[in-house]
Order: C-alpha cells, then structure tokens, then sequence
RNA sequence: GGGCCGGUAGAUCAGCUGGGAGAUCGCCCGCCUUGCACGCGGGAGGUCGCGGGUUCAAAUCCCGCCCGGUCCA
C-alpha cells in the first residue's frame, strides 16, 4: 500500500523551502531542507549521529521531557490528559496498552463516544511485548515499556479540529523550541501506516539518524485490502519520551538515559559492569545499522555491528552483552512492576500469561547473571522510582511484591523439578548411547514441564550430551497448538434470530425504568418459531452472566410459558415461548416469575458486595474475572495469586455480610463515559468492554461501582444474607466464589446440616464431635487392618505347617499341594504357598479360596519350574475345567472359577488334570 | 477458550505390553565407629487422587470428576 505524493506535499514544508528526496539506501521519500542529503536517516540507513554529544539545549530526564512535551500541548490548545493504564481492561481485542491512541479506540475514534477533550495531550506509558528479543540489543532503541507522547486532535465532518499541516508544524515548533534541533536535521520521512483494521499517511521525524515521532492520519478502514474513508479522521502522533530523552543526553544507550539516575541503586544490588565509556560511545551508533529480523540470530546480528563498527566480536561478546543484560532486566523489570500494579496476576490464560511469560523470562535472564535472587529488589526500586510519577506503583508495591515472590516461587518449583526430570531422562537416553538430545524432546519438555532450552543446557553439558537448539524454536512449539474453529453453530442461529427480527424496531427496556413491575401489557409486534418480540418488556434477556427471567404470556389462543428471553445485536428483545404463539398485532398480558427474578437481582447485588469484599480482604488485585447469576445460586471469579484459605473466605463473607446489614442505597445512574471514568476509575470495567459513550454506574456508595447493565436490589439489606458455599481455583491465579444469596442460601445451609446430623447419627456421637470421631474411626481401621494381617500371617504359617505334615502328590517328582481355603484373602494364599515352598526340593502349590465366587492361585518354586511346570497354564487349565479363566506367568498363576465348588471335586480334578499334564 | 503432561510411602520418583506394590532420601531400633551426605544390619510407613466400566484379575486398559503443572491464543 502507499499514498501518491500529493498526500504528503503540504504548504508547510513547500513555505520552508524543504525538498523531497529519495534515500539512497531504503529507497523511500523523505522531505528535508538540504538539498544534499542523499540518505533518510532513520537506522538502519544510518548510524546514530548524537551519541557522545550534546546537541540538545540541555539535559533531560523522563519526566522533564514529558513535562516539556504536555506543557508544550497545552499552551497549544490541548487539554492534558491523565495516563490510562497499561492493561487495556476496557478493551476486548487486547490485552495491553501499546500506543497512545489506543486510549480512545474503538469508541471515540468510531463515533459512539466522545473524546474526553478535543484536541488532547497525554503522555501514555506502552508496553509491546513483540520487540522482546531486541531489547538491549540495540542499546534502547527497542524497550518492553516506553512513554508515547500523544497529541491526539479528532475531525468530525461537521467540526474540524487540525489535520496535517498543522500536526507536523507543532512538531517542527517542538523540537527547535525545546530541543535545539535545527531545521536541516528535521527530516520527515512518508510512510504508511496501517494497525487494528485503521490506516492511513505518515510522516516519520527523524534526527541525527533517530526516529524520534510518528504523525500518523488515521483516515481509512481498510476492509479487504481496500480502503475506505473514515467519517472521523484522527490525528494519532506518537512522540518517543525516551528517544527524546536518550538524544538530549546523548548516552550511548538509552536506557543510560532513562534509567542513569538509578545506576548507583542499581550498582548496589548488581555489580555493574564497568565498560569503557568510549568503546560505548564508539560501538552505539552501529546498533542501529542492525534491525534483527525474524530468524536472523543474535550471533549473526553482532557479527554485522562487529563489521561495521570494526569492533573484534569478543570484544562486544566480552564486554558489551553483559551490558546489554542488564539493559533488558531494568527495562523487563520496569514492565513487570506497571502490569503487576495494575493488578494483574500472573495466570496460564490471558493477560495473566503475558505477565507470567515476561516474570520468568527475567528470572532467567537474572539466573544466567547469577543474580535470580535480586529480581525482587529489582521491582522495588522501579516501584520506588516511577512510583513518584505513577502513584500507585507506591500505594501497590506490598501487593506487588508478594505476587511477584509467589510466581518465582512456583517457578523456581517448576524448574527445580523439570530439571531433575530433565536429567534423570537425559542419562537414561545417555545409557542407551544416544549422544545427541533430540528437538523433539526438547519441545515436548518446554510444552509440558515450561523447561526451556537454556535450561537444559548446563544438564546437558554436565552429561556430554550435545543440545542443538533451532532458532525458530519457539514457532515450533507454537505450531504444535494450531487451533480449530468451534462455536460457529451458536452464532449461525444467532445470525437467522438477527436476520428475522430486523424489520422490527428496538424492544423498549421497560425493566430499568421499572424493575419492580411484573405484570404488563405489550403488543406483539413479530413471531418467528418458538420466538416473540414486543414493543416492550419487563423480562430481563439474559446478560452479564444474569439468567433470563421466565413466566407466561397470556393471549388470545391461550397461555404460553416464556422460558427464555435474549437481546439480538439490534436491541430487539425475544421471548422465547413454549405453547403456542400470539398473534402478531395482538395485547398480550404477560407475568413474571417474579421470586425467581428477585433471586436473581439479589445475587447480581451480592455479586458486587462480595467483589468488594474481595478486593478489600485480598487486595485491589482481586479483579472479577467472570461471573454469573442463577436464581438458586450464583458464581464470581475473581484474580488472585494464592487459594483462599477458610480464612479468607471467612473473612470476605464477613465483610460481605457487614455491607448487607449496613443498610446501603444501591444508586444506579447513567453517566457520560468519560465522567464516569474520572470519577471511579477504570475498576468500573470489571465486566469487562462497555460498547456506549453512556455508561451505567451500579453503585454501593463506599464500597463498589461497576458499569453494570443488570437489575438490582434497591438496598444491599434486602440482600438478607450471601453465604459462601464452596470456592474452586478455576485456573491457576483465578479463584471461584460460589455462594447463595438470601433465602436461596437456605438450602444450602439446611443441606450442611443434614448432612452433618445424619453422619452424627450414623457415628453415634453429638455433632460437636464429628470430626475427632471420623479421626478415631480411621485410626481404628487402620489399626484393624494391620492385625488381620498379623493375625492372618500367623494362620499362614501354622495353615502350612498343617498341610506339610499331610501326604502330599507326588507326580513327575514334583510335590503338589492342592488345596481348599475359606478365608478370602490373596495374601493369607500365598503366605501358605511362601511358607510351604521354601525347601529346596520341586514343589508346588495349588489354592482354590473364598466362599462364593472363588478365585484360584497357583506358586511353583524354582526346582518346580526346572521340570517343567507352569504355574500360570496350570491356573488357566484348572480354571477353565470349572467354567473360569485365568492366566499367569510360570512361578505364579492366577484366576477365577465365578462360582464356588466343594473341596473333594476340586481337589480331585485338579489332580486329574495335573496327572494328564504329566503322563 | 483450546491442547499436552502428571497425581504411587513423610519427600523425590520407578513400576503402567494387566498377574504377590518398589528404589533413594528421611524416620525408628541395633551394631560398628566416634571427622563432615559415615558404614553395616533390622524395622515402621501405602484406600497407587476419587468414582464408574472392561476383566477370573486393574497402580497398569477405557470413561467421568477432582487436584496440580505446562504451552498456545
């Protein structure tokens, strides 16, 4: 895709006499007012130009250059927003806040929402996770977390904010103003950009071989690779804090610049390496001739800086990657305290997943170091650091601290164990003389036991095993979990619901206005199969994890039960009925089960309290990760690091009840999205996305508020009671709450009861003293059981002694015992058996035993089997004269006769067979 | 949300082509020694996660559930 270049040519560059050139290395248009220049100067067609200089008015650190850059804004019109947070709770489509724009996508940069200010100002901190690899790297061009100063202005057709000219006139003004950058080191390069089905022209800044801003014209949809015009068009600039901060102070990395002032802290939890300031100075600028590419390796990505800069590959391997090293961890470390203060908790699903995945990498990217034990002073200092700016990294940090400690705990777990797994399979395949570790082995103990290669290593080595490991290893692993399609039957249905009822207009919501109501009159406005819309309703469609309400329509062919009820995308409501159906035109009379609806509203309230309750007894981390609400009871998942406890629990349905009898009003009001984001924070989205520029904000003044579209209690007192009935760890790091809510707890509690009682009465002992009887019992079994055995060993030994002093069959020189037991008991046999073949002469021993369905047994010792007898085909013959089977291996035998035989016969038969075998 | 792996003695694990539950460490007793994971002999310790099925017979095979781990989105 590209753009003409009449969309780029603007008054403003044509006024200051700039050219459009093409550079020599990428090929690309680029707009600059020296005629001589021939490159565009973003890496890699050029190496950095300001490291070790000062070219900047002055020095600047973060949060000078983010001041600099809203102060700059603001005196320019635009108002200065707060940051959002880093995990994009208020979307569906992602996961983490990578790019300042984001903020106000989908909903203002659609329409449906206004933008909190226009034009705006914000400085967002990002994090993307895809440049991982490259971090430290490329000495800071590449970070995990960065700042993306936005300057954000939106058009609408009927109100134009600014567009391009403007847009790339106050960055030139920004960056002579602020910075001293003079205009010939201003290029602005054209590109595209593209992103989340948006596109548009840009220009990327570039200084001194940096590319210090994007300015982005959102004005497209793309949508089957065409393009098509958006009704708002948005100005989306991304201006690099750090990059900005990296040039002004001209270090040979960035991360010197972002993070100097910790150096000394740092220092004293890891010993820096001391590297020669003017090899830095002298390698840097050639970090950006170098774009590590998909399968390019590491080695080889130093070998082409090495070439470059004429710097010996030890040389960078030696003195430059430790470096590098800590480089990634103070920036990994900075990522993990803003995703963790957030309240994220590291999980297997989810945003979860991502923070477990960048945990563990910088536990062992700390362990390669020797230094995994600092991990957590590491996230304390940057807590400490950013918190000054990002106050609830400070207010998070105990939080923050003991999440993180937990996930290394179970990761030091993880590894301690896959090693010695790793190491016991590694030998065995070394006895079996193979040398080399196989990839598919390699794979299999990652996708199971989370043991990367690089662990595997030092076990290898130690062995003499040769480890080979391919560089595209990890898209091997992920091509092992391509996934197939499932759900497409439901949303088939959904779409023929839609299709049919699209004639219609939006059912009127009658129930939020009155939730009380639960007779009315409506008109059928369509039926199609089992399903009625009307022109309004009070039966709640089921949504946000609330059951639909049910009932019955009454009409002119009679009476029909409504055992369903849904909302189409529309904003159609459907009954779904059973009996027949109304006809369309007609009033129908229509009633609500309503105890079954007052259920279902006090467990939707109970669900905030208990979230409320949640959050204040484990912590903010506590997020709803899920929740439903059925009439006899009622689910809340909620995020958290450890299992609860029956403390916790207890603690929580305390509290819960606490606000019960508390007495408090819920307030339910419809608010300006924006408002109600200011004034309760983005915890209202514990729902998750809320598609309106209108949010609903259910309230429990001082306790919770949620964006909530369900229907609620008036008070959390006629909640009456929540009792917790059980909890459940649903996935690692989410907790499940199911509990009951007023009279619907009484079941459950009632259930206890009998339950308890009746294991009381079966005990014969008071209910207080259940639990210490059932541990008496048990002892007592375990008791009994040893002396059966004792007792049995014995009745073995004198059963023998018995038996061996009767005239046993001679055959073949073998000595057969063949005999009868009543005692049902394999182990009293064979004791017999052990007992009567111990001589060093051929016998052997033959027990049918039990009463009614016996089994047989049949032992042969060893100077038996060396004439010839076979225990287990003795078994098998004997067994199947009886109409049994049964099998074995030589020494031992054993089978079933499925029912029983007197002594005499089988005796008799048993020896027939024997005498046959033999003859 | 999907896939994969696992649950056996206090701990770590073996046994899993069905046929008598094992090893190592730890624990207890005894001996030998008294120098650093001492050595030797003996012993205790198991509803083989739970439930169902197949079978004469299930730790082992099949199904369901619970618990844990792990990867991918």
């Amino acid at each position: 895709m590209r753009f003409g270049p009449e969309v780029y040519s603007l008054k403003f560059f044509r006024e200051r006499g700039y050219v459009r050139k093409r550079c020599r290395v990428c090929g690309e248009y680029f707009w600059t007012v020296d005629p001589e220049r021939e490159v565009c100067g973003e890496s890699p067609c050029e190496p950095y130009r300001f490291v070790g200089k000062t070219l900047a008015k002055r020095r600047m650190n973060v949060r000078e250059v983010r001041e600099a850059f809203l102060k700059f804004f603001e005196k320019r019109g635009h108002k200065i927003i707060a940051p959002y947070p880093v995990v994009a709770r208020w979307r569906s489509d992602m996961f983490l806040t990578d790019a300042s724009i984001v903020d106000f996508q989908p909903f203002v940069t659609s329409g449906i929402a206004p933008p909190p200010a226009n034009p705006l100002v914000i400085s967002q901190p990002c994090i993307r996770l895809v440049d991982i690899d490259k971090v430290g790297l490329t000495f800071g061009r590449h970070l995990t977390i960065f700042e993306m100063g936005g300057a954000h202005a939106f058009n609408y057709p009927d109100k134009e904010i600014y567009w391009k000219e403007d847009t790339v006139r106050y960055y030139h003004e920004f960056a002579q103003e602020v910075f001293g950058i003079p205009e010939e080191e201003l290029v602005y390069k054209e590109g595209v950009w593209s992103g989340g089905g948006n596109a548009g022209p840009c220009f990327e800044s570039i200084s001194y071989g940096m590319e210090l801003a994007t300015l982005v014209f959102m004005q497209y949809k793309t949508m089957n690779g065409e393009l098509i015009e958006l009704p708002i068009r948005t100005v989306d600039t991304g201006y690099g804090i750090e990059r900005f901060t990296w040039f002004t102070q001209g270090t040979p990395s960035s991360f010197d610049a972002i993070y100097g002032e910790l150096y000394p802290k740092v220092n004293k939890i890891i010993e820096m390496p001391k590297v020669d300031r003017e090899l830095l100075i002298k390698y840097s600028p050639y970090t950006a001739l170098v774009v590590p590419k998909k399968g390019m390796t590491v080695a080889e990505a130093r070998r082409r800086v090495s070439e470059a800069s004429g710097i010996p590959l030890e040389v960078i391997v030696n003195e430059i990657e430790p470096l590098e090293r800590i480089y990634a961890v103070l920036d990994f470390t900075k990522s993990i305290s803003f995703i963790i203060s957030e309240g994220v908790v590291p999980s297997n699903v989810q945003v979860g997943y991502l923070a477990r995945l960048l945990i563990r990498r910088t536990y062992r990217l700390l362990r390669s170091m020797g230094h995994e034990d600092k991990l957590l002073d590491l996230i304390d200092l940057q807590l400490d650091y950013w918190g000054v700016d990002f106050p609830h990294l400070k207010e998070m940090r105990n939080e923050v601290l003991d999440i993180i400690e937990t996930e290394v705990k179970k990761f030091e777990e993880t590894i301690s164990k896959g090693s010695s797994y790793v190491e016991r399979e590694l030998s065995s395949m070394k006895k079996r003389g193979e040398k080399k570790i196989p990839m598919e082995f390699l794979i299999r103990v990652y996708d199971e036991r989370g043991i990367t290669p690089d662990l595997i290593e030092p076990i290898a080595s130690k062995l003499g095993m040769e480890i080979q490991v391919p560089e595209n290893f990890y898209e091997l692993v992920a091509s092992r979990h391509l996934r197939a399609e499932a759900g497409v039957a439901e949303e088939e249905e959904e779409k023929i619901l839609e299709e049919a009822f699209k004639d219609i207009p939006a059912t009127k919501k009658a129930y939020y206005e009155h939730p009380f109501v639960s007779k009315f009159r409506a008109k059928v406005l369509k039926t199609y199969g089992d399903y009625v819309a009307l022109d309004k309703t009070y039966f709640y469609p089921e949504g946000g994890g609330a059951a639909a309400d049910q009932g019955v329509i009454k009409h002119s062919k009679g009476s029909s039960r409504v055992v369903d009820v849904q909302m189409l995308a529309g904003g159609v409501i459907i009954h779904k009925v059973e009996g027949t159906l109304p006809d369309v035109g007609e009033i129908i009379e229509a009633e609500i089960d309503f105890e079954r609806r007052l259920s279902i509203m006090r467990h939707h309230t109970a669900t905030h309290i208990l979230l409320g309750a949640a959050r204040k007894v484990l912590g903010k981390h506590a997020w709803q990760a899920g929740a439903s609400k059925e009439p006899d009871a009622a689910r809340l998942d909620i995020s958290h690091h450890k299992r609860l406890t029956y403390e916790d629990v207890k603690r929580i349905e305390d509290e819960a009840n606490r606000i019960v009898a508390s007495r408090i009003p819920v307030r339910i009001a419809l608010m300006n999205r924006n408002e109600a984001e200011a004034r309760y924070g983005f915890q209202l989205y514990q729902g998750g996305e809320v598609p309106s520029a209108e949010i609903r904000v259910v309230e429990i003044p001082g306790w919770d508020a949620e964006a909530c579209a369900g229907l609620h209690v008036e008070n959390t007192e006629d909640v009456g009671i929540i009792k917790i009935i059980k909890t459940e760890r649903i996935q690692d790091g989410v907790e499940r709450l199911i509990f009951a809510a007023g009279p619907a707890a009484l079941p459950y509690i009632q259930e206890d009861w009998r339950l308890v009682r009746g294991i009381a009465g079966i005990l014969g002992a008071p209910v207080e003293v259940v639990e210490r009887k059932v541990q008496e019992v048990l002892n007592e079994v375990r008791e009994l059981r040893r002396t059966v055995r004792r007792l049995l060993s014995s009745a073995a030994k004198l059963r023998a002694i018995e038996l061996s002093q009767k005239p046993a069959l001679i055959i073949n020189d073998i000595k057969f015992y063949v005999v009868r037991e009543d005692e049902d008991d394999r182990e009293y046999v064979l004791q017999i058996s052990d007992n009567l073949l111990s001589k060093p002469e051929p016998a052997c021993f033959i027990a049918a035993y039990g009463r009614e369905r016996l089994s047989l047994v049949a032992v042969a010792n060893k100077e038996a089997l060396e004439r010839g007898v076979h225990a287990g085909k003795l078994v098998s013959m004997i067994a199947q004269k009886f109409g049994g089977r049964g099998g074995g291996k030589d020494r031992l035998g054993q089978g079933g006769l499925g029912r029983t035989i007197a002594e005499e016969e089988f005796i008799r038969e048993s020896l027939n067979i024997i005498r046959e075998l033999f003859k």
